[in-house]
RNA sequence: GUGGGAUUAGCUCAGUUGGUUAGAGCACUGGUUUGUGGUGCCGGGGGUCGCGGGUUCGAAUCCCGUAUCCCACCCCA
């Protein structure tokens, strides 16, 4: 037996309908919040997602599906959405355009890593990237979008939230976490070794403790944004409270991809495993203007489709459509033909076998049908077909014609 | 990439110290004195016990390897 590759899945039944349905919400606000679709390909040049996404990043450092292709071009599945967004707002030469340009987007992304729940290989997200608004503003509608969201699908969670500072804070900062953990060196983890020439900030959320004792005196981000960013982080935490959106300042909150900048925000559910983020964006205002397009401010976020499906609390089953059966094989091209013409309007089931009466209504029950229709010989004699509301029980029968 | 657990019917699981033809419930399917369902009764199909080696007279059971899933780490959605 051939069978799917480690760590990518099917959506089938039972987790298709839950798919299905968190696209049909999520798409109708995205549409509310004033976005628009947009699909980029699965696959782009590596360079984009090298410089893009950084390379200090694990899912560049490690995690990509990277190949030379027939053309001798070194390309990548996707690792995530972002990139690929900029890049065609760039090459589409909206950068030059100017206004405000807002995309909505879902589909697979890519990652080699070692598979568990709520973590697989090829996985769902569903994202949006606005474009052109400087606006904190912006940051606030963008997680609020999220978390109406999460509100209709009936998900708890929590809202982690943190600044990540600007050009202006960020680099005088980081000088001033070197200098701190340099000086402590020889106390520290291998992990965080490393992290100090790949991605110092991220020391700050090493999950040993011997570490924490130490990072407790570090100097702290949130202590040292410059006078925009201060403002801006508190307007943003007004606006959420103002809207009853709860949230945490998570100073440790630094996100794994290099282009954030400023608003950092973490969607994570206790339900789930230790896969608990649920979604993740931020601002990334540096982003276009990286991959040589003109500098336009940007925000956005990502929702991991797949950790949210047994989240969801779907809508009530209802019964929908009919059950066409025949008693007798001879009324069964009679009843496709009724059935046919049924299907331009219904959702109609059609059980080609003659059975009993008892078992079509079963079957019928099964199948979740409002309405069970059924030909036989009495039927067929007087062109009618008989016809029982499942819900209250009523029968009727019905002239062929009328159908 | 590192460490641990699991894998027997479509699903959830039994299966004794290694011993005849590997079981149950649910699901599926057929019949059920005569045309009324979601909850009656009787029957039926379906398994190279994850895969590959080894030990043994004999392996679902013991040993080795391997694949996949799950859990933790790492990281993220």
């Amino acid at each position: 037996m051939i069978q799917s590759l480690r760590g990518m899945n099917d959506i089938m039944s039972p987790d298709n309908k839950r798919f299905e349905y968190f696209l049909s919400v999520a798409t109708k606000i995205a549409k509310r919040y004033n976005f628009e679709y947009f699909e980029a390909p699965l696959l782009e040049e590596t360079a984009l997602f090298k410089r893009g996404v950084g390379e200090s990043s694990d899912i560049v450092g490690k995690e990509m599906y990277q190949f030379i292709d027939k053309g001798k071009n070194d390309v990548c599945l996707r690792p995530e959405g972002t990139a690929g967004v900029v890049r065609s707002f760039i090459q589409n030469k909206l950068d030059r355009k100017g206004g405000t340009h807002r995309f909505f987007y879902h589909g697979s992304m890519f990652r080699y890593e070692r598979p568990q729940k709520g973590r697989l290989r090829q996985f769902h997200q569903f994202g949006c990237e606005s474009f052109g608004v400087d606006s904190v503003y912006e940051d606030a509608s963008v997680i609020m979008m999220v978390a109406d969201i999460l509100k209709e699908l009936g998900i708890g969670y929590k809202l982690q939230l943190n600044s990540l500072g600007d050009s202006n804070c960020m680099p005088q900062y980081r000088e001033s976490l070197i200098t701190f953990v340099t000086k402590h060196e020889d106390s520290i983890c291998e992990d965080c070794k490393r992290r100090l020439s790949t991605n110092p900030i991220r020391v700050l959320d090493c999950k040993n403790t011997s570490c924490q004792n130490i990072y407790v005196d570090a100097p702290k981000l949130i202590n040292n944004l410059c006078d925009a960013c201060e403002s801006d982080f508190e307007k943003l935490k007004t606006i959420l409270s103002k809207n009853d959106i709860d949230f945490e300042v998570d100073t440790h909150l630094v996100r794994g991809l290099d282009y954030y900048s400023k608003t950092a925000f973490e969607f994570v559910s206790d339900d789930i495993g230790s896969q608990s983020a649920i979604a993740g964006g931020g601002r990334y205002d540096k982003l276009v203007e990286f991959l040589d397009g003109r500098a336009t401010p940007a925000v956005g976020f990502a929702i991991g489709i797949e950790r949210l499906l047994e989240l969801i609390k779907m809508p009530e089953d209802t019964r929908d459509g009919y059950y066409f059966g025949a008693l007798d094989e001879v009324a069964l091209e009679t009843l496709i033909s009724l059935a046919q013409k049924m299907r331009q309007k219904h959702r109609v089931v059609i059980e080609y076998k003659a059975k009993n009466l008892k078992k079509h209504l079963n079957a019928a029950d099964k199948e979740n049908v409002t309405f069970c229709a059924i030909i036989g010989e009495n039927e067929l004699n007087e062109s009618k077909i008989w016809v029982k509301d499942l819900l209250n029980k009523e029968e009727s029968s019905i002239n062929f014609i009328d159908v």
